[in-house]
RNA sequence: GGCCCGUUGGUGAAGCGGUUUAACACAUAUGCCUUUCACGCAUACAUUCAUGGGUUCAAAUCCCGUACGGGUCACCA
């Protein structure tokens, strides 16, 4: 059988990296297995629905380097592709189901279950739907069918017993029977449920492997009812432990900017951010960090993905972000620079800016940081305390920023090798050395303690401000 | 509260009963290099695997309890 999985986002307009990962993760399967990777969206819940969302995701996706293989932009043979636009298909199902008699129509209101949760708090025991509607006589339900009266479709649930879950990572996991509720399969307004239409979308798209949070694990046993009550092939589970924030936490789009675009429009390369993440909650077999995609699917082995929850941590990120950014070729990441680098260059001509740029390369850990580590060379330099404190540690410095300064008057054709060959005059002039040489023009030139190679920072600034400068 | 899952250093993690005096990577610290900073390179950093017991000649690795953390119990997904 053909191996497929799904992704199956429900329309926010916002993607954190913890579903990223999971993508990545269902991607991987597939693609190991020569498979097939599709597109589903999860819009049951009509509230929650974002204009644009669809796009957003194809464009996250399409980023990241994931062929979507069907999907509601580019449908195959299991459509629509989107959950609104089956409700029929649900219908069906669930009245089978009835038909079977794994599942009844409940006519109780949402008011009546109100209460009875009421009822349940106050003897403290939790509340779990007793099931009276199942026990409706035929003629009732016709009757109240022929009324309209508004009904759900609730699954029957067996009282005793216990169900198997079985999960590549997690191994089995047995559920008390007991526990579950006779879970509502389709809502009044017509839609069904998240589990029901996953279930039967899973199946009628063909679907072999779910990857999921850890979270729906629980969930799972209600899954494999469902499976059996229809009597259909049960695919195969890998849930998946959670992405924690840097805090430890549960990550959320308030408390923070775990967000692939955020992460995106900062400057970290989705590649990058792709290779850090597949390394959070699974480890490879052979001992190497940095995949490029094709590495990624060869590798990919679903049985190596960890139990427990791991912290998202920007540190490491940034360290991945730079390794890509330095293999980049010069030509492609000048381009990709360009579009984080907003300093005005009106006035610079076209080889100064990629020369800027270029001495930056091996300096960054995310696009954006251009502006920052650049700043010197468009505003006025602000020395902070520590730079104050090394000016004023010797007497000498005044000396030699003079010396420094006549020489650079004397230059009558700027140029990398010309301000060289200055700081080695200074050096046998005065006789100093070492960060002594160094420091002093630096921070006078730049107001900072580090940067790229002094000459090439020099060359940049340009003569006459440096001159200002000193 | 019931049920489910987890617990190796600041972080990601390897480890699957003996060759582990716990790999590798990030971070951190120090040194080397570049007559500076950074880049790069090198070294250091868990006597110990949440904890208590057990099994075994031998346990981070197997079993049980405890603690802690997380998840889940909707006409949300």
């Amino acid at each position: 059988m053909k191996t497929r999985t799904r992704f199956a986002p429900s329309p926010t307009g916002f993607m954190h990296i913890g579903n990223l990962r999971t993508a990545i993760f269902e991607y991987l399967v597939a693609k190991r297995n020569g498979g097939d990777f599709l597109l589903r969206i999860e819009d049951t819940d009509q509230t929650r629905k974002v204009d644009g969302a669809i796009e957003f995701i194809y464009k996250t996706l399409e980023l990241c380097d994931f062929k979507i293989d069907e999907g509601p932009m580019n449908e195959g043979e299991c459509g629509p592709y989107i959950q609104s636009e089956r409700k029929d298909i649900y219908k069906k199902y669930a009245l089978e189901l009835v038909e079977k008699g794994h599942a009844y129509y409940c006519f109780c209101t949402e008011e009546e279950l109100d209460a009875m949760r009421e009822r349940a708090n106050l003897r403290k025991k939790p509340f779990m739907y007793d099931g009276r509607c199942s026990k409706l006589s035929k003629e009732r339900i016709e009757e109240n069918l022929k009324n309209n009266v508004p009904y759900v479709i609730r699954q029957k649930m067996p009282k005793m017993g216990e169900t198997i879950v079985l999960d590549v990572v997690y191994g089995r996991v047995k559920i008390d029977n007991s526990i579950l509720e006779d879970q509502i399969l389709l809502k009044s307004d017509g839609f069904p449920t998240y589990n029901f239409a996953n279930v039967v979308d899973d199946h009628l798209m063909g679907i072999t492997h779910v990857i999921r949070g850890k979270e729906y694990l629980d969930q799972t046993a209600k899954y494999n009812l469902l499976y059996d009550a229809f009597g259909w092939e049960k695919p195969t589970y890998i849930h998946v432990a959670m992405v924690l924030g840097e805090d430890g936490n549960k990550l959320s789009k308030r408390n923070g900017d775990a967000s692939f675009m955020d992460l995106y429009n900062e400057g970290y390369l989705p590649p990058a951010i792709v290779n850090y993440l597949v390394l959070l909650g699974w480890s490879p077999e052979i001992n190497q960090e940095v995949f490029s995609m094709d590495e990624l699917i060869k590798n990919f082995d679903e049985k190596r993905i960890s139990k427990s929850s791991s912290q998202y941590d920007v540190k490491k990120l940034q360290w991945f972000n730079a390794q890509y950014i330095k293999n980049m070729e010069d030509q492609k990441y000048l381009e990709w620079i360009k579009k984080y680098f907003h300093h005005d260059v009106a006035d610079k001509n076209e080889d100064w800016v990629d020369h800027l740029l270029l001495i930056y390369k091996s300096h960054l850990s995310y696009g954006e940081q251009i502006n920052e580590e650049t700043k010197s060379f468009f505003e006025d330099i602000e020395m902070n305390e520590e730079c104050k404190v090394f000016m004023e540690s010797d007497p000498i410095i005044k000396d030699i920023l003079m010396a420094y300064k006549e020489e650079f008057i004397n230059i009558s054709s700027w140029s990398v090798d010309a301000i060289s060959k200055v700081i080695l005059r200074v050096k046998e002039k005065l006789n100093v050395k070492g960060k002594l040489l160094y420091m002093p023009i630096r921070i006078a030139s730049s107001g900072l303690m580090h940067g790229p190679e002094l000459a090439d920072t020099l060359y940049l600034i340009g003569q006459d401000k440096i001159i200002s400068r000193l």
